[in-house]
RNA sequence: GGCGGCAUAGCCAAGUGGUAAGGCAGGGGUCUGCAAAACCUCCAUCCCCGGUUCAAAUCCGGGUGCCGCCUCCA
């Protein structure tokens, strides 16, 4: 597949070093609070990747790491009166749940900082013996930024540059500005491990590379992230492993698009974010999920409930198709009618549309077009009363059926039951509609006695009601069936 | 101030050189007691100006607007 690699600013064939073996690293959370829906979008996003290379047939070693120490936790911790380690427990433990729900599938491997102090403090010496970094009498650790020529290519900075932002943080004992902390020496009462510069706690960039190093050999095939980690956390992380170990730290770096609100970035300091349990109260996971895959993923993605609720629609048309499929194949004979070449060709194209997008840097808003493409295939055939009955239809239904499945397999979606999904897309909007679900069904029953009773001017009367109150009513040859605009 | 990204129909959104996917909404039809769903059908020349090319939404230059990074951040 052809992937966008931040490194080079544009599309590379993707290939992995080692014959069919992926190694790919992600960067995970700090937990310190609930995940926002940009968490959601960042975990989402490389999960499909994921998925997709699997589906590919590529062995992928997936790594996705847990900050479970640092300024942040250590601040909330004491905001809240417990212990760092206990907080970044319990919201390792949210984060899971959340992502449970989201199907985002566990890492292969999934480190955190605290069980690994020792690669880090073995790292910030081997970068201290190579003269790339160096200790203040305050028992600090930093990296020296200069001594790495290369500093600045991910991010496309060049020295001087950062040099003329940078700030100067009084009371550091740093040699340059642009210098970055690899240990920090323990300030009383937060948390310390023992190191040749005296307790203290690793800095967060060294991390990453530590850890990467340690499940992988380098270079890493794809290391990926959010795009605000692209400066100055990746950039970092490739000075401490390459100045350290002298090989490529990753191959291709590949970075999602932020989650916006009304075109502005969703932040905590903001104060314009929502959990994902803010949403998941409100809608079922999969009309998330499916909203984040409905825009590519290095594009900035608006938030908003209309987008959801729209988003939701195009959900609910998918599990439609697939509902009215099953009910079509519910046949047992079927006739040997001819049935038209063009039509499989037709889904042919499909297909090899789907491939293509998710080929093209994992487009998965073209390849959802595509997808939409095939549904409407399965309903023309459906409309024509011979072909309804054809092996040929039966044949294409069951392809496009299990094509849905393979291609959801990859998203991550569609692989509920319809019925029961559909029945789940129901309920949430009648209760963000703050519908009484008993009287909705009162008043179904007494229409479909009217209808019985032939009195359609009642019946009428009774469905224009229902609408009034956001409810659609649909006579089917099964019965009335209803649901929420 | 430095670096980077984006600008496609009413809304959302694919598309990086060959006469604009898809979704939602809307119009017209088939179906229906009437509807709905489903299906068919209609609905854009791609922010502005200039350039390169037989050919540009797609490349180059110049504007305008929006956003991100440069500080913790997915």
């Amino acid at each position: 597949m052809r992937l966008y690699n931040t490194l080079s600013r544009g599309k590379e064939e993707f290939q992995p070093l080692n014959g069919n073996k992926v190694s790919m690293y992600v960067c995970g959370i700090t937990a310190y609070d609930l995940c926002h829906i940009g968490h959601a979008r960042s975990a989402v996003v490389f999960d499909v990747l994921v998925r997709y290379l699997r589906h590919k047939g590529y062995d992928v070693l997936f790594i996705r790491n847990f900050t479970d120490v640092d300024d942040k936790i250590i601040n909330r911790a004491a905001e809240v009166g417990r212990e760092p380690k206990e907080l970044a427990e319990h919201f390792i433990g949210e984060f899971y749940a959340d992502m449970d729900r989201l199907s985002v599938l566990r890492a292969d491997i999934e480190p955190k900082c605290t069980e690994h102090i020792d690669e880090m403090v073995r790292l910030t010496r081997e970068l201290i013996e190579k003269g790339h970094a160096y200790a203040t009498l305050m028992g600090d650790v930093y990296f020296r930024v200069r001594s790495f020529a290369d500093y600045g290519k991910l991010s496309g900075r060049n020295i001087e540059e950062l040099q003329s932002g940078a700030r100067v943080d009084p009371g550091t004992q740093k040699e340059d500005p642009l210098d970055f902390a690899l240990w920090k020496a323990a300030k009383p009462g937060e948390p310390s491990w023992e190191s040749p510069w005296g307790q203290g706690r690793p800095g967060w960039h060294l991390e990453c590379s530590a850890m990467s190093e340690k499940y992988a050999p380098l270079p890493l095939d794809i290391h990926g992230g959010g795009q605000d980690l692209a400066f100055p956390h990746h950039e970092n992380e490739i000075a401490q492993s390459e100045a350290a170990t002298g090989k490529e730290f990753a191959r291709f770096w590949v970075h999602n698009g932020f989650v916006q609100i009304n075109s502005e970035k969703m932040s905590k300091s903001l104060g314009n974010f929502f959990t994902i349990r803010d949403i998941l109260g409100q809608y079922p996971p999969e009309t998330l999920r499916y909203f984040l895959l409905t825009m590519h993923y290095r594009s900035p993605l608006d938030f908003s409930f209309d987008a959801m609720d729209e988003a939701e629609k195009g959900l609910k048309r998918i599990y439609s198709a697939m509902d009215q499929m099953n009910q079509w194949l519910d046949r047992s004979k079927w006739s040997k009618s001819p049935f038209p070449e063009e039509l499989v060709k037709e889904l042919d194209e499909y297909e090899k549309a789907w491939d293509a997008a998710m080929e093209d840097d994992m487009n998965t808003a073209g390849a959802l077009g595509h997808l939409f493409g095939s549904v409407r295939l399965a309903g023309r055939v459906a409309e024509d009363k011979a072909l309804k009955k054809s092996e040929g239809a039966r044949d294409l239904w069951t392809r496009i059926l299990e094509d849905l499945r393979v291609w959801g397999g990859v998203l991550g979606v569609f692989q509920r039951r319809p019925e029961e999904l559909l029945d789940e897309l129901r309920a949430g909007r009648a209760r963000r509609r703050g519908l009484d679900v008993a009287e909705v069904e009162k008043m179904l029953e007494a229409r479909i006695q009217a209808r019985k009773d032939k009195d359609f001017a009642e019946s009428d009367r009774l469905r224009d009601e229902l609408a009034a109150l956001g409810v659609e009513v649909k006579d089917t040859p099964q019965g009335a069936v209803w649901d929420v605009a």
